[in-house]
RNA sequence: UCCUGAGUAGCUCAGCUGGUUAGAGCAUCUGACUGUUAAUCAGAGGGUCGGGGGUUCAAGUCCCUCCUCAGGAGCCA
C-alpha cells in the first residue's frame, strides 16, 4: 500500500540508490575521526550505514559541524551511495551535505559492556541499540502473525474488559483499584471468562490485550504487566484446541523465519533449531509425563518446616515446577504439549475428562531450549451444575459468576480456548535470556521506572 | 514473600592481612592523523567508596542497621 504521508528514503532501501544521491535522517550511533575524515555510524530505524565526511568535498562548516558530532546526535545527511567492502551493511554514502537537529549531550550508553541494572535505568534509551532494536523488530512481527492467522481462520477479534469486578480465576493476586461508589476494581488478569461469552455470540474469537498479576514473582520469565492472546472456539474439543495452538505457533515461527532472518542474524539466533517448528509437535499427558519423571529419578522440591526436601518418586497429582519442566523438556526439539491435569492443581472453569473424574482437559505447551511454558488452554466446563460445584468449591463469590453461569443456562455448547504469552514467545524465539529484553517498558515487582 | 549474592568516577571493574594524596579502561573535553570498524597516540577534568551508626591512633577494607539492585524458589502466560 502507498502511504499517503511524507515518505522518507531509508537504509534499508538504499541497495536500490547505488550510484545516486540520497538524503538520509537518523542517528549517530558512532563516530570516528582520521585527520581529514570522519567516519559516521548513521541509524535511521531501518537499518545502520556508514556515512564518510571527507575534508576537501565539504565546506569548511560542514566539515567541523561533523568533527563536533557526538553518540546519538540527531542529524540529515545527503550524499552519493557507493558499494564499499570495508562499511559494515556493504554500503558507504559519500557525504556532501550535514545538518544538524541535535548535538546530544553526553550519552550514557557507551559502546562497551553495561550491567542489566544500569541498562534498564536507561531502558529509553537501551532501546535503539541493536540487539534492542532487533527483538522489538521480531516482538512486532510475532504480534502481527498472531492476527494474520486468526484472521485468517475465521475468528474475529473482540476485546475485554481491563477494569474487572473480581478475579477471572480466582488464584491470582491482583491489583486493586477504587472505583467510585461501587467499590473496588481490578486490572483484569485474563480475558478468557469474556471472550467465552463473546464465543458465544461470534463463534470463533480471539481476544489480545494486556494481562496483569501482583504476584511478587521475581524470575526472569515473569512479568506483572504482559501480553496474551487468548483464541475462545464453540464447539471444539481439547483435542481441535491443542491442534489450533499447534498451527498458531508453527504460523508464528515461520512467519519470523521468513521476515526476520536479519534481525535473528544480529540476535546470532541458531536458525536450524527454528526451522525445525513444525507440525506434529510432541504431546505428552501429564500420566506420560509423571512415569517419565519417575523413571528418571526427577525429585518433587518441597519445604517442609522450612527444610529443602527432595521427594523421589514424584508423586502423582503434584504440579510441574520449573525442575519438571525444564527435564522433560531437555528431550525435545520441538515444543510439547503436556496434557490432562489433575483436577485439583487447575482452574475451576476447565472441563473434568469424561474419562477419568481425577483430570482435567487441560493442555499446556512448553517451548524446547528452556522456552518454558507459553501455552496454557483447557476444554471449558459445560456443564451448569459441575462449574457451580468447582465455584463453590474454591470459596468464589458465587455471585459475581452468575452472568458467566448463564452462558452454561441458555444453550451451553463444548467449546476450548487458551492463553498465548506473546513475552514468552518472543523470549523463546528470540533466544533472550531475560523477559524484560522483550517488552519494550517492562513492568516488575521492584521496577516501573521509565 | 523466602533463600543467595552485589553496591568504589557517567559506565565496566581493580583495590591484598585495616596503614601516606583513591586506580585502570571506556565515555567527556583539547590536540595529531585520508580508511576507522569497541580506531590509535598525547594531554586534561571527573569520587559523600549506597545511607546511618560503631570499633580503632587509623576504615573503601572489620561489626551493626537500613536502602537499592541482581539471581533462584513458589505462582503462572
Amino acid at each position: 500500500m502507498e502511504s499517503r504521508y511524507k515518505t522518507y528514503q531509508y537504509v534499508e532501501q538504499l541497495p536500490q540508490f547505488v550510484g545516486n544521491e540520497v538524503e538520509l535522517r537518523g542517528w549517530v550511533q558512532n563516530k570516528t575521526e582520521k585527520g581529514k575524515l570522519v567516519f559516521i555510524i548513521l541509524r535511521d530505524g531501518t537499518g545502520i550505514t556508514q556515512c564518510v565526511i571527507f575534508k576537501n568535498n565539504v565546506t569548511e562548516e560542514i566539515f567541523s559541524n561533523a568533527k563536533s558530532l557526538t553518540q546519538e546526535s540527531s542529524i540529515y545527511i545527503k550524499g552519493t551511495v557507493r558499494a564499499e567492502e570495508r562499511a559494515p551493511g556493504g554500503f558507504e554514502i559519500d557525504v556532501t551535505e550535514l545538518n544538524v537537529y541535535n548535538i546530544a549531550k553526553f550519552y550514557p550508553i557507551t559502546p562497551k559492556e553495561h550491567g542489566d541494572a544500569f541498562l534498564m535505568e536507561v531502558r529509553h534509551l537501551w532501546l535503539r541499540s541493536s540487539r534492542q532494536h532487533a527483538i522489538m523488530r521480531i516482538r512486532s512481527s510475532v504480534i502481527k502473525a498472531i492476527k494474520d492467522f486468526f484472521d485468517g481462520n475465521g475468528f474475529k477479534q473482540m476485546d475485554s474488559p481491563i477494569l474487572t469486578p473480581s478475579a477471572c480465576e480466582g488464584t491470582s493476586t491482583l491489583f486493586e483499584t477504587k472505583y467510585f461508589d461501587i467499590g473496588s476494581a481490578y486490572l483484569s488478569q485474563s480475558g478468557q471468562l469474556y471472550a467465552e461469552a463473546t464465543a458465544m455470540a461470534l463463534g470463533r474469537v480471539y481476544t489480545f490485550g494486556p494481562a496483569f498479576r501482583a504476584e511478587l514473582s521475581k524470575t526472569r520469565k515473569h512479568l506483572t504487566e504482559f501480553w496474551m492472546v487468548e483464541p475462545e472456539m464453540a464447539f471444539f474439543d481439547l483435542n481441535d484446541d491443542m491442534d489450533l495452538a499447534e498451527d498458531l505457533v508453527e504460523y508464528i515461527v515461520q512467519y519470523v523465519l521468513k521476515n526476520n532472518l536479519k534481525e535473528l542474524s544480529v540476535l546470532e539466533r541458531d536458525i536450524s533449531k527454528l526451522e525445525n517448528i513444525k507440525r506434529p509437535f510432541y504431546r505428552l499427558s501429564y500420566d506420560e509425563a509423571v512415569d517419565w519423571l519417575q523413571k528418571n529419578k526427577i525429585p518433587l522440591k518441597k519445604k517442609i518446616n522450612g527444610q529443602d526436601v527432595d521427594i523421589v518418586p514424584f508423586p502423582w497429582g503434584e504440579d510441574f515446577g520449573s525442575p519438571q519442566e525444564e527435564a522433560l523438556m531437555e528431550q525435545f526439539d520441538k515444543p510439547c504439549i503436556i496434557h490432562r491435569y489433575p483436577s485439583d492443581v487447575k482452574a475451576f472453569y476447565m472441563k473434568r475428562d469424561p474419562n477419568n473424574s481425577k483430570v482435567v482437559l487441560a493442555m499446556d505447551m512448553l517451548a524446547p531450549e528452556k522456552g518454558g511454558e507459553i501455552i496454557g488452554g483447557s476444554q471449558r466446563e459445560d456443564d451448569e451444575n459441575l462449574l457451580l460445584e468447582r465455584i463453590r468449591k474454591e470459596n468464589l463469590p458465587e455471585d459475581d459468576y452468575q452472568w458467566y453461569l448463564d452462558l452454561r443456562r441458555f444453550g451451553s455448547v463444548p467449546h476450548s480456548g487458551f492463553g498465548l504469552g506473546v513475552e514468552r514467545t518472543v523470549k523463546w524465539i528470540t533466544g533472550a535470556s531475560h523477559i524484560r529484553e522483550v517488552i519494550p517498558f517492562p513492568r516488575m515487582i521492584y521496577r516501573i521506572y521509565p
